[in-house]
DNA sequence: AAACTACTTGGCTAAACTACCAAGTAGTTG
DNA sequence: CAACTACTTGGTAGTTTAGCCAAGTAGTTT
């Protein structure tokens, strides 16, 4: 069904589609953080913002990695950068 | 409030998010169509077809213009294809 | 102007999302 | 091994979203 390929590509954007999630997709863009950073970024109890990464993790946008007792999250693919580019364009059109 | 920029940004990103919309964005590639298209692509009720645009609208993706009965719909700006190519990237890396 | 077409808006219900707190897990340190 | 740190998971309440039907609007045709 080509409809799957739809709903499993407005998964990947539901992911990102948060502001929270996006705040961290922009830090994890300087290199892999752990929950701990991200959690003094967003500043939401830290299972709220562990609940933000599995649902990244989950549509494909980051992975992590176990250190000691802290956990590393880092960007899966560096697109998700590039594509803010174009939110940015339709923001700057909104306020033009 | 820095915060304002990341909600508004998730918002654009929300708009896009939903695979009729998606579905929609796609077809608008080729150019303007009017609801009753949109319609019949995405089969649904026609007021769900015109929410879908009006939410694409608000968030500044789309714009409209009546001609006779129908109204059309058309990309605002072309980039919001290019943002694709990532979300293709993705799914293609998760199911590799 | 009555009937018709193409939409939009309002109302409502079911489903999904978000955030917190509390409790549990894994690894570390004293 | 008890206490501690860094997280994750479960539970739950409040909010948002999605979809349909019904009703309303704007333009057209007869």
């Amino acid at each position: 069904m080509n409809n799957a390929i739809y709903k499993s590509k407005a998964n990947v954007i539901k992911a990102i589609a948060h502001p929270s999630r996006l705040m961290m997709i922009d830090a994890l863009a300087e290199g892999e953080k752990c929950v701990c950073e991200l959690q003094a970024l967003v500043k939401a109890d830290m299972s709220t913002v562990s609940k933000h990464l599995t649902i990244m993790k989950n549509a494909g946008l980051v992975t992590d990695r176990k250190e000691g007792l802290k956990v590393f999250y880092r960007l899966r693919l560096p697109c998700v950068l590039r594509l803010f580019d174009c939110v940015d364009e339709i923001i700057f059109a909104n306020n033009g």
